[in-house]
DNA sequence: AAGTGTTTAGACCGGT
DNA sequence: ACCGGTCTAAACACTT
């Protein structure tokens, strides 16, 4: 509840769930994801109202990681070290929220199996040989929808290489491989986000690429922060209300993780990819069955992408 | 030990 | 009343 007069009306509780917090904190972000304390910091370098009472709101927030499908976790690399994984938006959950406004969600964000089953293209076959086993491994839904978000996305992959329509689908082949990767998804994320992060060498258009996405990322920069409207935030309410900017500082957006040059390029192409990160799963459970499905599922696509 | 992640449970609120 | 969404609390396991 808001206590009046206490301080400043910045102070205030914020008009947003959790949900909407962490989402604003991961979007905010360079690379898309965020580990749990950068989330906490983003939140209260924002919001007074969150430097108080930091253990009440904190456990509901990693109550709201896990339990939401709409976010998913990353493991870190192994030359990050560091506690805990990185959080990340599902990114079919770009809708979740009404007008591209955070105030409200537009409907609970629920990974659907019936929607991994939805294609029956070539590059969903190598699929449907793993699903039963991904079942079987104990992914739930929303995990398995991970692992798989990439090939799901693939649906309208056109190995024809025409399309009779004038829309050019985020996973097209002429977006898929060609100059600007818009929309390319591996493992649930944004390709050129998930390359960056495990320390492949990404083009400086990978600013911009999940813009086409995930709406609200349009609203960022490049440089992933914020641009302020003189009356209303970015998140459909008056920023002076509610919002401290943050210190000058300490920038919002955390630390770009570091490329590691090292790395060869890749030579999978994306369907290979997904294909592979669903083998990789079950291999992975196959050799530690005691591995959470949520570890599996960002290890596969860290083994896959890291060994092609 | 502290931080992180998962799960369960209960309460509250608004919409239908 | 019922349901869905959200918030809070708590317990527990795991990792660093």
């Amino acid at each position: 509840m808001p206590r009046p007069g206490k301080n400043s009306y910045s102070d205030q509780k914020p008009p947003y769930s959790y949900i909407s917090l962490t989402a604003m904190a991961i979007q905010s972000s360079v690379e898309k994801m965020l580990p749990l304390s950068d989330i906490y910091k983003f939140i209260m370098d924002r919001f007074p109202y969150y430097r108080e009472n930091t253990q009440r709101w904190q456990n509901s927030l990693r109550h709201n990681l896990s339990f939401n499908d709409c976010f998913i976790k990353i493991p870190r690399r192994p030359d990050q070290p560091g506690k805990g994984s990185f959080w990340a938006l599902h990114p079919d959950c770009g809708d979740m929220f009404e007008n591209g406004s955070f105030l409200r969600r537009r409907k609970r964000f629920k990974v659907h199996r019936a929607d991994l089953l939805a294609s029956k293209s070539p590059q969903m076959i190598h699929y449907f040989h793993h699903q039963h086993q991904q079942a079987k491994l104990g992914l739930s839904p929303p995990e398995a929808a991970a692992v798989a978000a990439g090939m799901g996305r693939f649906q309208s992959y056109n190995l024809n290489g025409s399309q009779s329509s004038g829309f050019k689908h985020p996973f097209a082949i002429e977006n898929i491989i060609g100059r600007d990767y818009k929309g390319m998804m591996a493992g649930g994320l944004p390709l050129a986000s998930v390359m960056h992060h495990l320390g492949y060498p990404v083009s400086g258009q990978l600013g911009n690429v999940v813009s086409s996405v995930w709406p609200h990322v349009g609203m960022m920069d490049s440089m992933g922060t914020v641009p302020m409207s003189p009356d209303y935030g970015p998140f459909g309410v008056p920023v002076k209300a509610i919002c401290h900017p943050p210190p000058q500082t300490m920038p919002a957006v955390p630390v770009p993780i570091k490329p590691t040059p090292s790395l060869p390029p890749l030579t999978l192409n994306p369907p290979q990819i997904c294909s592979a990160v669903s083998t990789s799963a079950a291999s992975l459970l196959e050799q530690n069955p005691a591995a959470t499905p949520s570890v599996v599922k960002g290890s596969a696509l860290h083994s896959v992408l890291v060994h092609s």
